[in-house]
Formats: structure tokens, C-alpha cells, sequence
DNA sequence: AGTTTTCGGTGTACAGTGTCCACATTAGAA
DNA sequence: TTCTAATGTGGACACTGTACACCGAAAACT
């Protein structure tokens, strides 16, 4: 974790170097730790050895560390995603392959949410979150959201001719409903509790039925 | 709506009457103006007439407003579930009335979601809302739960032999997971800002995938 | 009836939050 | 070196949830 230092009480300069970047490294701890309200600004400044109000000179808003926090949950989102698809087994039928893929990135989904609840619920909290134009989301490694991750999986698919061409338009938002629900349930739901085998079972049933049904 | 007459205020008398149903009424009122969070408490005494802490002598907490609150959205969706259940077709072929009573289930909840945002998000608010024993949960007219209204459009299915039995187990989680997914994109997710009938539109595809893949 | 208990609403108070304003400090441009 | 713009501080206000002490009235028991 780059910058972690950043956010120290202790300070000997009137500066503190690189308040927005310690605000935003605390903002994640506390969502990591509590979910989106649990990314207070009060709190934020405490940590960062700082005035309350020195956090809006580099913030208009909570709401604005909020979204700031967001992205980067949503960046974390898509790595996870892509440590998963560099996973994927790369096998000779480009059928088999793309569909692994697929699973990768629903994978990917399911078991960070289960491991970093906080962050995931972090990085939908926000309304304006998704497909807003101002908002700019997080991106993994290799510049890609999530959701264009999810996209590139299905393009392997109909490539691949697993998935008919007719098919494809708006393909994400079913394959996106199905894992963002699972996780949701997975999360707060009555699948809570459930430990991380039996999550995965779950999960493998559930990118069974939207192979099967895409 | 019974008892929307009970949140006023102005009384004479120095008792209230039924303050914790007026409580209750003012807070679905809050909830389904602005979800989980605008269920405050001190605009709910408020809006009754009444001293913040008059609250405390109906409920221990706010969470404990806001559990009474979600149990109350809880039966909402349930209702709006077995409306559309009641208008689903009834013809001969036992298989088509199966699939259509889950496509009713289904759609109820989409509906329910686009319609009553905050209601809906109030509903899957409380981390023990469901699945917990110590929390009952809303039920609707006939007493069944949004759960159990599922489970029985499945059990349906089984019956008609549309669904092989063995596939039946957890089915539940399955198309649940789809349709939660979905109505939560469709609220503050990427199809938000959708009207009602491209929304029908994409959760028509995704019944379809539900009802291919399950 | 009258008395007492017990329930329900009030008032005051405290900690915590987001946010506004005026001010202080200092890094860097002039 | 001086001026200025950026950055952090202090104090204040309105709002929240919630605890404690109090009181008013309905109900229960003589």
C-alpha cells in the first residue's frame, strides 16, 4: 500500500504534504472497515492529524471524499477481477476459454465482495456511481472498469461463437444483474454467514444458470 | 391507507393515542421519499407532534423504527408481488401457467423496485432483515412472504415438470440473485433513468435467462 | 369513591456530525 | 524581499441520536 504513511497524526510542518491523498487512504480504511457510512470526515481529519476543515480545501463535500473513495473501491473491484482472469486457464478450445473467462470476471466479482464487503458496498453507495459521464470510475491494472472487463468477457464469448451474435446487446446487465444480486444476497442476505466454499458453490451454480441462459 | 390520519400535529389530549403507529406510518412516509436513511427519528417525532424521546417509550432505538419500518416495505413488496400474481394468466397448459406465475413473481419485484425506490432499498436495508429468526419478516395479503411467493412459483415449476427437481434445491438464491441484480442497477445503478417499459423490456431478457438457465 | 402504580410524553443535556465564516500561516511567485 | 494565493486553524451553528430526571394522566387496586 503506497502513501500509507501519509496518514500519521504526528506533524511537524503547518503543510501537511498531501492531505487530499492521507484523506482519501483514510476515507478507504473506513469504508474497508464500516461500508460508505462509515466515511466520516470528522474522523478522516482525526486520523490524518489534522483540523475538520482543512479536509475542504481539498473536497467540496463528504460526499465528494465519498465518491473519491468510490472510485478507488471500484478500482479495486476490477483488479480483483483481473487477478481472476489472469488465472483463467488458457487452454487450446477458444469455446472453453472464453467461457472460463466469463467465470473469471463473475468470480472476480463474487469473491471481492465477500472479501472486502466494505469497499463493494462502498463502490455502488454512490447513485451517480455508474454510468455518469462526470464521474469518472475506477479502473484496474489495465485501465479497464469492471464493466468493460464484463464486456470484453462476453465479446470472447460471441467470438468464440459460444454466445449468438443477436444475443449480445445488453448481455451485461443480465450477466451483471445475476452476480451483483448474488453478491448483495452473499453480503447482507440471507446467504450471509455462508463461509467462502459454499459461496463459491453458490456462484458456480449461479454462472451455470447465466451460461446457460444468457 | 389506514391510519394516516393518526400522524398529526395537533392534540389535545396529552396522551398521543397510538404514537407507535403513527411513528411507523411517518417513517414509511420518510423511507419512501428517500430510502433507509431518511428515516430519522427526530423528524418522525416531529411529524407526530410529539417530544423527540417519546419515541424511545416504542422503540429501543432507531434501528429498532427502522427494523418496524422495513418489515412494513417487506410486505409492500410482497403485495405488489401477489398483485401481479393475481393477474397472471390462468390457461390449460399447466407448464405455461408455471412459467408465467414465476415471470409474475419476477416482474412484481422489478416493479416494486422502479416504483418504490425508497421502499425497496428500506427493505434489503437492515443487514438481519432476512433470513434472521429474531426479525419476522413482512408478509403479504395471503401471509407469505416475498421468499416464500418464490419458492412457491418454483415449486410450480417442479410440478409442471419445467424444472427437473434436481435442479430445484437453492433455486431460490438463483433468481433471486438475477432479479435483486437487476432492480438495483435499474435504481441507482447504470439503467437507472430507464422509464418503465425499457425496464420491462430488460427484465423480460432477464426472466428469459432465469427461466433457460435455473 | 380514593389511592397508588405504572405507562407515556416533556425538558434538559451531551456527544457527535457536516459545514460556514473569519483568521493564521507559509510556500512560492513577483 | 515582498506579495499573494494556497492551505490549515478556531469558533460557531444546526442537526442528529440518546441518556437522565421529571411530570401528567390513565388504569388498577383497595
Amino acid at each position: 500500500m503506497e502513501g500509507a504513511d501519509a496518514n500519521l497524526l504526528r506533524r511537524d510542518t503547518y503543510r501537511h504534504g498531501d492531505l487530499r491523498r492521507a484523506l482519501l487512504d483514510v476515507g478507504v480504511a473506513l469504508a474497508r472497515a464500516g461500508g460508505p457510512d462509515a466515511v466520516v470526515l470528522r474522523e478522516a481529519t482525526r486520523r490524518a492529524g489534522v483540523a475538520p476543515n482543512a479536509a475542504y480545501r481539498h473536497f467540496a463535500d463528504r460526499r465528494a471524499l465519498l465518491h473519491a473513495v468510490c472510485a478507488v473501491a471500484q478500482a479495486a473491484l476490477a483488479l480483483a477481477m483481473e487477478a481472476e482472469l489472469a488465472a483463467a486457464p488458457d487452454g487450446a478450445d477458444a469455446a472453453d476459454v472464453a467461457r472460463a473467462r466469463l467465470r473469471a470476471v463473475g468470480n472476480g466479482y463474487l469473491r471481492f465482495a465477500q472479501d472486502e464487503p466494505g469497499l463493494f458496498r462502498t463502490a455502488f453507495a454512490v447513485p451517480e456511481a455508474l454510468g455518469s459521464l462526470a464521474f469518472p470510475p475506477g479502473v484496474g491494472a489495465g485501465g479497464l472498469t469492471a464493466f468493460q472487463l464484463l464486456s470484453a468477457a462476453l465479446d470472447g464469448l460471441v467470438e468464440a461463437k459460444v454466445l449468438p451474435g443477436e444475443r449480445r446487446l445488453g448481455a451485461e446487465f443480465l450477466a451483471w444483474s445475476a452476480v451483483h444480486g448474488l453478491a448483495m444476497l452473499a453480503i447482507d442476505g440471507p446467504l450471509r454467514g455462508l463461509d467462502r466454499a459454499q459461496t463459491d458453490a453458490v456462484g458456480q451454480r449461479l454462472l451455470d444458470m447465466v451460461e446457460r441462459g444468457l
